[in-house]
DNA sequence: TTATGCATGTAATTAGTTACATGATTAC
DNA sequence: GTAATCATGTAACTAATTACATGCATAA
């Protein structure tokens, strides 16, 4: 059982779905690809923490419902007390950041804006998350009242990021451009 | 060639130094462990990327100094217009707010405590290094002027994620608690 | 004396991505 | 007709973590 195992059983534990519907519905908040989500649904209903049934859909292909059972939501709980990881980022940006001093000044504008463009992506699609939020959710006690929390945290993160590239890219365009430093070599 | 590589190549190209010099001078931006450094240093020299050389250290064991070669330069500079790739994040976090109805408030308290103190811990030490970069490279032009950005993107996505800590902890601790509602199996 | 930091590596395993494979329906 | 969405899976590969392995110096 890794991280992305139990965040497929969290999903489930909201409500049953296919391995279609988890995936769509967790890769905001953890990327993952069909590929890896469809074997740890199988193995987890094989330990018994799913069972699963096919349902029929006209005009769409039949899928694969998974509902969590009394032991999956055990092992959830379980694991809600286990010690929290540090989160785990992967940013390209953050080297090529590093790096800029090399390159020319239109690229540097180039990449920052690329990422800039993503940010706003993401924004405008947890605003529309918490659009669907009921105020009666906003309010502590409920289930829904958690999926706030999480939309807002990414809310959070994308803002800052926005922030970030906003305040770069207002650099990059203000300064006059000094051609990169003649690289000298070390 | 993966990201990692290029990481690594970048931080050489600012000054030689060992595998253990670059995995503590990357590890705040890029999470790696030296076990996977390692291989990749000994891949770039084979490839030409790199060049090492021994350095004999009193008090200290011995090591190997990497310097990037004029190819390796090449290499870092083509990367530099390849397509940005949109960031990986994978926390943990993210999943346990999504089940924080399961559980009871103490616990969702001691979680988000937890990464409260990580978030502080991380502002601290990008302040620390924001504090060695002198006002004359915080200007525009040089190549330190890009770990100030760098440092900064710390800063900023440290800073919102300590936010969101506080915001959470906030509604936690204020609210009336309410028992999680019972699980009604879906 | 026991843990921590410095320093470098390899081996085994797990996690994650890309590619392969299939097939229906719908919108342009 | 051709691309996109829905839907499920496996195979091959790459990336990353954990564990194994060594050894010296210093500080608590």
């Amino acid at each position: 059982m890794n991280t992305l195992s139990y965040g497929l059983l969290a999903f489930l534990a909201r409500e049953p779905g296919s391995g279609y519907d988890v995936m769509l519905k967790i890769q905001p908040f953890w990327q993952a690809k069909h590929s890896q989500i469809y074997p740890l649904l199988a193995q987890m209903e094989e330990n018994e923490l799913l069972s699963s049934h096919w349902v029929k859909q006209c005009d769409k292909p039949d899928k694969k419902v998974y509902s969590i059972t009394d032991s999956g939501i055990r092992k959830l709980k379980e694991w809600m007390y286990k010690p929290l990881p540090d989160p785990v980022t992967r940013d390209e940006l953050s080297m090529k950041t590093f790096c800029m001093w090399m390159t020319d000044r239109d690229n540097a504008i180039d990449i920052v804006e690329t990422r800039k463009s993503y940010f706003i992506r993401r924004l405008e699609s947890f605003q529309s998350m918490q659009g669907k939020v009921t105020e009666e959710h906003k309010k502590f006690g409920t289930r829904e009242f958690y999926d706030h929390l999480l939309i807002q945290k990414g809310i959070f993160n994308a803002a800052a990021g926005l922030e970030w590239c906003n305040w770069v890219l207002g650099i990059l365009r203000e300064c006059d451009y000094s051609e990169p430093p003649a690289l000298v070599k070390p």
